[in-house]
RNA sequence: GGGAAUGUAGCUCAGUGGGGGAGCGUUUGCCUUACAAGCAAGAGGUCGCAGGUUCAAUCCCUGCCAUUCCCACCA
């Protein structure tokens, strides 16, 4: 081994290695487990929010697979409809070109050229982070086997009438050029401007109306007030004039119209607002439709052709002008913003494409409420069935290029509409020829809802399918539990009968430093091919893993990473240290002969159990934790320190090297999951076969050893560390120690050698009595521990040391005993509480005499 | 308007009904033959504020303050 360990050389080394030998794909074994990838966008590379979801997934999927189970991780990519098709639209505006100008079958070329590109770029992230997926059942949104089964899906739904077609108002992205279902709008705050304009009535007098939109003015049909208001009731029934246009529109009674607000008098806009399309529908008002497709005026007059920003400005000039306009006010409202382009929706009514959501929502909220699917952590289940139980409509139609095209054929002849699977030639009516498919294409969310069962096969009944549906987990970031969770569950209800996964773990979302979303133009990003080449995949998988507890963000310091680099280089070196002592020893049975040995084989015992526990509680961070203190605070810091005192004692030697290799040996299968390229290469040192597919271990029975008081050892260890520190003597200064009091180490143990090891002790004795111009170093209810000193014994520190170690026990003492001599305690508290309680203080009060002894004799 | 989360060391974050933790940073001393990417010792915190429940609260409950997020509405 070299003396410092290189990811750079490992890692593309064992990924080739494992995928070569197939241990990727499913093997099998004791049950099964299998999950399938979030399939990343094809928009751009991953950033260090992908890297967590990849690493969260790759820790179970390797847990499970050491578990035994089969196990499958399906891995893919989404075609990402509108994100994708933005992205080569501004390629193309960059050479100067528009889609347009180029044509749809270009267009779709070069679309796919960028999705094969894309797909390798993050094929390579992915396998660069040592994602153990079986890349042998890669998917696609758009392949040929996902397009198959996004048709049926359509035709089936179709067919039992839960999509329908229709014109309703929608949320148009003048940008984008299409519509966009209610979850792909993102309404922030904007500062704007409430304008109040007078509006004459015909039969004589005015009403002034307040609205934030005047350029919409050109569409209302009426103006709408509240019958409980009395400022109005003269009016109601009565005829404005729309100012600038003239038209003559009614005053109607409707009590959506909030009295307190404005005026309370509500200009209808029909055409394009929400609310004044409802009020619209319900007294039967005209419908004028005034801005186009692009968010330009498209009602003829001065104003035609202007975009609405223009325009609002224009009419509110000549409204000042021709003195309709009584004020302007600040104001501030949300303002539905497209969640791809950032471009303030339009809304506008159009013939689009429905998925009727009730009928399918019910059994998914009954599937959760069932708990046929979990939400880890729990509280998610609440957001989802808040939003399943007051689901709209879903609509499914786009107007873009870049996506599945609707199976729907329109008859020019006889106005059928065919919806089929396959390609039709003729009219299923009227068998006329004269036929064409409806131009839009469907959401990108439609064709992900399948994906649980879509990647398995579906609609073949194939052997994976069989084998691997339900999924048992799927992991995710909250932002797509409406977007994708919640679909897939009624997609996998209705086309599957059974729920698509059993658990689902909703991990954070990384941020800053600084709590700031990662963004291109914050500039804060963290680039995940980066930290890899910087500190390893391993250093950056530990780091998340660490940081992966179950709440909502991860404030990511890309500092953080090095720590883990570091953690890596200490694992190579223990490894390094057991090579160099053990090497070429066959691992056969270690024994707990010492009491260094029985602690660190109990310590290895729990931490295995604990460590499997929290996988099982989807707690990774904990799981992280405890091998890494292990590791790193246990076997390195103390037993391999107390080693090497066994090692150069020829009863022990052989025993010793046989506890290292089996630590270190255990150690690398519990952090496999976590840094599978370092444990994997230092296995390959020492033991035969496949790391990853090894055993996950299991509690050792005969390892499980009574307490002999390490505590107390570690206590006079860094005892006589700290007299040295206080007495300003380095490290290396030999001092002798002796120990007074009842001696009840075991007796097959080194304890002197390992103290005068761990503290460059010159000797460790057992004494019956303190000698004198000695040091105190550590004390408990059965014994004393000194440090003697001669020349450098100082009197004062000695005193103050005392001191402070009785002042301290005093407290303790204190507060113990009040605590008992409390009746509510002793009648209340459990029994076992009482009984520690009552331990502690004896123990304290002896160790409590010890001291003050000490300090008397000190002063005599 | 409805809902949720967070508030613990300088920073990033764990954690627990019964003596407050880690990493990084910082101070001090060490090349102690696995590791200076290391070892050791230390400083640093009324566990957001105020009540309540309890024998016992950093933890449970209520209110408040602060930060953040989601949903709905916003003429």
């Amino acid at each position: 081994m070299d003396k410092f360990y290189s990811p750079k050389d490992s890692e593309k080394k064992w990924y080739d290695k494992w995928q070569a030998a197939g241990l990727f794909s499913p093997q099998p074994g004791n049950g099964k487990f299998s999950i399938v990838i979030p399939p990343p966008n094809i928009t751009n590379v991953l950033h260090v929010g992908h890297a967590l979801n990849i690493i969260i997934q790759d820790i179970v999927t390797r847990y499970e697979r050491m578990r035994g189970k089969e196990t499958l991780w399906l891995p893919g990519e989404d075609h990402a409809g509108i994100a994708t098709q933005n992205m080569i639209v501004k390629k193309l505006s960059a050479e100067g070109k528009t889609k347009e100008e180029i044509g749809q079958e270009k267009f779709l070329e070069i679309a796919w050229q960028w999705a094969q590109e894309y797909r390798t770029r993050i094929k390579t992230q992915v396998e660069s982070m040592g994602a153990s997926c079986d890349w042998s059942r890669e998917r696609f949104t758009f392949d040929e086997g996902l397009s198959k089964a996004v048709r049926k899906v359509f035709v089936s739904l179709y067919r039992k009438g839960l999509i329908y077609r229709g014109k309703y108002m929608i949320n148009w992205c003048p940008s984008c050029g299409t519509v966009l279902s209610n979850e792909e709008i993102e309404y922030l705050d904007d500062r704007s401007k409430l304008y109040y304009v007078r509006y004459p009535i015909q039969e004589g007098g005015s009403i002034v109306i307040a609205t934030t939109r005047p350029e919409t003015m050109l569409g209302d049909t009426a103006i709408a007030v509240n019958d409980k208001d009395e400022r109005y009731t003269g009016i109601v029934g009565k005829h404005a004039i729309l100012p600038l246009v003239g038209r003559v529109i009614p005053v109607i009674i409707d009590d959506y119209v909030d009295m307190k607000f404005g005026t309370g008098a509500l200009k209808i806009t029909p055409a394009h607002d929400p609310n004044d399309f409802e009020i619209g529908k319900k007294h039967n008002l005209e419908v004028i439709s005034v801005i186009n497709e692009k968010a330009r005026i498209k009602f003829d007059g001065p104003y035609k052709g202007m975009d609405r920003e223009s325009a609002r400005k224009a009419i509110v000039t000549d409204l000042e002008s021709a003195g309709y306009l009584v004020k302007i006010e600040d104001y501030q409202h949300s303002v539905g913003h497209c969640y791809r382009c950032h471009t303030v929706i339009e809304p506008m009514i159009s013939d689009q494409w429905f998925v009727k959501m009730e009928p399918l929502a019910k059994p998914a909220i009954e599937a959760v409420k069932d708990g046929k699917v979990r939400f880890h952590p729990e509280r998610w289940e609440k957001v989802y069935l808040n939003w399943m139980e007051d689901v709209h409509d879903w609509c499914i139609s786009r107007q873009l290029w870049w996506g599945h095209r609707i199976p729907v054929w329109y008859c020019n002849d006889c106005g059928h509409l065919t919806v089929s699977e396959t390609d039709p030639d003729r009219c299923e009516a009227c068998g006329s020829q004269n036929i064409h498919q409806d131009p839009d294409v469907l959401d990108t969310w439609f064709s992900s809802a399948l994906w649980p069962f879509s990647t398995l096969g579906w609609p073949t009944q194939t052997e994976d399918l069989k084998k691997f549906y339900p999924t048992d987990l799927l992991v995710t970031g909250f932002d797509i539990i409406f977007f994708w969770v919640a679909r897939m569950i009624v997609m996998g209800l209705e086309f599957m009968d059974d729920v698509p996964f059993h658990d689902v773990y909703i991990h954070q979302l990384v941020r800053d430093k600084l709590g700031r979303k990662m963004s291109k133009s914050l500039g804060n990003g963290i680039d995940p091919s980066e930290v890899i080449e910087k500190y390893g995949a391993d250093a950056m998988r530990m780091a998340l893993a660490m940081l992966a507890s179950q709440g909502r963000d991860i404030n990511l310091d890309d500092r953080t990473f090095e720590s883990y680099m570091h953690f890596s280089n200490k694992i190579w070196n223990a490894s390094h240290f057991v090579e160099m002592n053990a090497d070429k020893i066959e691992l056969k049975n270690p024994q707990g002969m010492t009491m260094a040995d029985r602690w660190i084989l109990s310590k290895l015992n729990l931490v295995i159990e604990k460590e499997t526990s929290a996988f099982e509680s989807y707690d990774y961070n904990i799981a992280a934790h405890e091998i890494y203190d292990f590791f790193w605070g246990d076997f390195c810091d103390w037993y391999i320190e107390m080693s090497k005192v066994q090692l150069e004692d020829s009863q022990l030697r052989e025993n010793t090297q046989q506890v290292l290799l089996y630590v270190l040996k255990e150690s690398l299968k519990l952090l496999h999951p976590f840094m599978p390229f370092i444990s994997e290469e230092i296995w390959s040192y020492f033991f035969e076969g496949f790391l990853i597919v090894t055993r996950w271990p299991d509690v050792n029975d005969e390892f499980k050893f009574k307490d002999e008081g390490f505590d107390f050892f570690m206590e006079i260890v860094k005892g006589i560390r700290n007299v040295k520190a206080d007495l300003d003597l380095p490290p290396s200064a030999k001092v002798r120690t002796v120990i007074v009091g009842k001696n009840k180490w075991p007796k097959d143990s080194p304890v002197e050698l390992y103290i005068s090891k761990l503290v460059n002790a010159s000797k460790v004795e057992n004494v019956r009595i303190k000698p004198k111009r000695a040091m105190t170093a550590a004390v408990n209810s059965s014994s004393e521990v000194f440090v003697v000193m001669d020349e450098h014994f100082d009197f004062n520190t000695e005193i103050a040391r005392l001191n402070s170690k009785i002042v301290k026990a005093t407290e303790e003492f204190r507060k113990l005993e009040s605590r008992l001599s409390n009746d509510e305690f002793v009648k209340k508290a459990p029994e076992e509480i009482i009984e520690s309680t009552k331990a502690d203080k004896e123990a304290i009060e002896k160790t409590l005499k010890r001291l003050d002894k000490t300090l008397r004799n000190l002063r005599e």
